[in-house]
DNA sequence: TCTTGCTTCTATAACGATTCAGAGACTAAC
DNA sequence: GTTAGTCTCTGAATCGTTATAGAAGCAAGA
């Protein structure tokens, strides 16, 4: 009998509480919760038995986390508020897709939400997490390098870059090209894109091309590059096509910074919206404004989330695989915490959905051409 | 010079590491990072500087986790799988309002899904949180007592009821009277009321009354509850009442719930259903079958959720705080994690919010009589 | 009998931080 | 010159667990 360890009279119950009263040492308790093999089964049930009577819930996690590594759990950080995050479909259903992917290893999901103010830093400097997901994060957003210098393992969807991160993402480009490839093809020459916000922040208006360069959200560079290459191709310069960005990704957001555009003279054919929910507020805005879609009005969205196929008309759009993107995130991230190497996977093919929002120009068709 | 630590080449970075590093001691490390007031300012630029070249980013939140006794992080526990309860707008304004007030406190959300299986009971068990946040669970739900095993300060949404938790809620009942009560006075006579599952798992079609008072959520209970009483004060008994349960709280599952009863012979002419999700369904059901709101079926909602407001018409609905709620609960959080005692609030009043999806009976009254 | 191997359990050393009591040095007051 | 007080900083204890090495007991094989 060594030097006793310090009289556990504390009142909290531990793995110590438990091993004193039963007269066996901590390991063994210890066993009975994490090497089932390393003990009797008759001490083990006695074990566990005598923690159900007790009330002890298990070895502390913050213990154990410190011991073992790890914690369970996955840092994911998101721009803006949760509700802004939450209420665009897309989201919700990546972060689906990566819960059910992280649970298979037990793994919860640490949501830090902001905009990178001092708040959002500390609680990631704080944070107990495995690993790290960066959901969609603008260039130079603080709480990236944040997250990097907290040295653990980080994969990003869709952006920023960041050399020997792992990255998930689409080919953006081909998207904007096949939506505005299609307008064209329908014979629209009037053409209007809308835009989620370039930069942090969001302005609401006509962005120019310096505008569309100096976006900080890449994907919208890429989509817009694609778009502009469709265009090039059919000849029409890419300075005719309205480029216009709304304050945030959100249908209502859509519905005001196109309103004064559908009503005005030399008003778009076509309009290729970056995202399902932007087009769902061009088709609430031509709505309002009593313009028939697709007759008079061709709209293509992005991302093909549930909201386009219940919308009204069903909207044509590009489409990811949403829950997949998650999956993938997922699988990567159990793979690193494994300690693996990985590297980014290659990104998804995208496929544009044809449905009811787009038709041939001046058309009068009514049946539903529905090919999804 | 007492007993030197082990050397510290281990590779990791730890307060150690820049101690030895800077010839100072682990103490006056921490206190850099956590008591400014311990250390001349001079002697913190220095060791920040040099964590910062070193590339060090702060204390390990695992050991310190241990140490303090909290992580800065509180467990959120939702029904199902994370996509269905992103996809309830009710939910995600309350997480929104429960981060917002977390945050004041550095405390970041773990979100803990599903049907309360192994997995799930295994994770909560593992689970490095200060605190936890129950949101609406059926009684009996087993995520529920491990959760309470943990011996960790909870606050309950809505229910289930546990002696000595703190549990926020609205006043159902009032809420389920005021909404038929207002059918009724508009002189509808043929009343449907639809709910949410009454049962974990759900089940679609005619709930008679023993279903109804077996419900597990009582949430339901309550609200049915209430629209009975206003029933009987109408002197309509509640057995002329078709009372339709729907599979899950989503618009489609409402909608294929009240499909057959619109169409049918002796179709409702007032539907009053328990959530704005519901509404909708029944919305678009209604629009599916070429029956118009209000003329000819009048519909009263439950939550004032966003979607309510821009509902075609905007709904009639019963409104209760969303992300009021989440504030709540998440100052109850902070209050019983600074080691306070709370009890639960008061119920929050709910009020009826009329808008143009009901009208009198038989009315053909077209003008707006929104009166929000 | 001695060795070998297996099973079951224990003692002890980390894991990486925070906190508390106090050591020195220096200043201010008497 | 002594005492008291203030600033800085340090050493050691502690948080509750898991991992490693090894002890004790027993059975089997040579």
């Amino acid at each position: 009998m060594g030097k006793q360890p310090p009289e556990a009279s504390n009142g909290r119950l531990t793995l110590l509480t438990l091993a004193r009263d039963l007269g066996v040492s901590r390991a063994t308790v210890s066993n009975a919760y994490n090497r089932p093999d390393q003990l009797s089964p008759a001490l083990r049930a006695r074990i566990l038995a005598r923690a159900d009577e007790l009330g002890f819930s298990g070895p502390d996690p913050m213990a154990r986390g410190l011991r073992r590594g790890r914690v369970g759990a996955v840092g994911v950080l998101v721009d803006e508020g949760l509700s802004h995050a939450f209420s665009d479909p897309t989201t919700v259903l990546f972060l689906d897709g990566l819960a059910r992917e992280l649970q298979l290893d037990g793994l919860g999901l640490l949501l830090h939400a902001g905009r990178g103010d001092g708040v959002m830093l500390r609680s990631i400097r704080d944070a107990a997490v495995d690993a790290w997901v960066v959901l969609s994060l603008p260039d130079g957003h603080p709480a990236v390098s944040a997250v990097r210098s907290r040295g653990r393992p980080v994969v990003v969807l869709d952006q920023p870059f960041l050399p020997g991160v792992p990255l998930v993402g689409i080919d953006d480009a081909a998207g904007g090209e096949a939506a505005v490839r299609h307008l064209l093809g329908l014979g629209h020459r009037r053409l209007a894109v809308l835009t989620m916000p370039l930069q942090a922040g969001g302005r609401e208006g006509r962005a120019d091309v310096r505008r569309q360069q100096e976006a900080t959200y890449q994907v919208m560079t890429r989509r817009l590059a694609g778009a502009a290459a469709a265009a090039a191709e059919a000849g029409v310069s890419w300075d005719q096509v309205t480029v216009v960005e709304c304050m945030a990704n959100e249908p209502d957001a859509a519905a005001r910074a196109v309103a004064g555009l559908l009503a005005g003279p030399g008003a778009p054919t076509g309009v290729f919206a970056c995202s399902d929910q932007l087009a769902l507020g061009v088709l609430r805005a031509a709505r309002g404004a009593g313009i028939r879609v697709p007759e008079e009005l061709s709209v293509v969205g992005f991302d093909d989330s549930p909201p386009a196929r219940v919308a009204e008309p069903p909207l044509t759009t590009v489409a990811q695989p949403l829950r997949g993107r998650g999956r993938t995130v997922g699988a990567l991230v159990r793979a690193l915490i494994r300690g693996e190497e990985v590297s980014s996977p290659a990104k998804s093919p995208v496929r544009l959905v044809l449905r009811s929002s787009t038709g041939p120009l001046g058309g009068r068709d009514r049946s539903s051409r529905a090919r999804a």
